[in-house]
DNA sequence: CGGTTATGTTCTCTTGAATATACATAATCC
DNA sequence: GGATTATGTATATTCAAGAGAACATAACCG
């Protein structure tokens, strides 16, 4: 496979229905408070297509236009939190004591799955 | 401006923190789980260099691979909850009784900011 | 209703996001 | 310490993200 990933243009459902759901709400909170599609982009920074595409849920747009698009809302607070090492409570029972820096392959005892 | 826009090659730094940030707390979590970096970008469908741009927060990479990365390490319980609408307490203040589906210019009287 | 205007759509163009390969570095384990 | 292997770095390549213009559609408001 030449370029693109699967990732990106097929998502997993979970990711493509987070991706949705995410730019519904960014435009229900820019109607909120009035604000066109192309007054939103200025602030974020992106042409009003990209800000279309956010709002739409499309895959392809980059991390740093959607989390700007929160940041420009001020809603960016939650996203402050997310993957919270201190709330991985998966994560925090299967770690060793010390976090090791580079994890090592333990054939045939691959966790998770 | 021909192509690339300036929220991704120069995110504002409350954007480029919320990404480092993240990046680094996603690289705990993989690293709890012992998994290379290879293999949770096996998971998520997209290259481990791709995967090392994510780890490194920088604000290219798409957003289907940064949540796809969560929804891989079982972290995107929360990613579900951003943009709550009903905790959007600044939008629920501004919005009128209905919801318009559009955004209607006031000359003056843009709110915010 | 009808003017105004936000948003959708289509098109072209450019650039960089993502991939792949190869090698360098460095962390881990025995 | 030394073999193993995960990760960093560099280069080359490809394709779609994103910008911009122009027009079509449709929602808003008086």
């Amino acid at each position: 496979m030449p370029n693109r990933s699967a990732a990106v243009y097929a998502p997993p459902a979970a990711v493509a229905d987070a991706l949705l759901r995410l730019g519904r709400r960014i435009r229900v909170a820019r109607l909120r408070r009035n604000l066109r599609i192309e007054d939103l982009a200025a602030r974020v920074g992106v042409s009003r297509f990209t800000m279309a595409a956010i709002e739409g849920g499309k895959p392809g747009v980059s991390a740093a236009a959607t989390f700007g698009a929160l940041w420009a809302l001020g809603l960016d607070e939650q996203a402050k939190e997310l993957a919270d090492p201190d709330r991985d409570e998966e994560g925090k029972a299967l770690e060793s004591v010390r976090g090791p820096r580079r994890a090592r392959r333990r054939a045939a005892l691959n966790n998770d799955f």
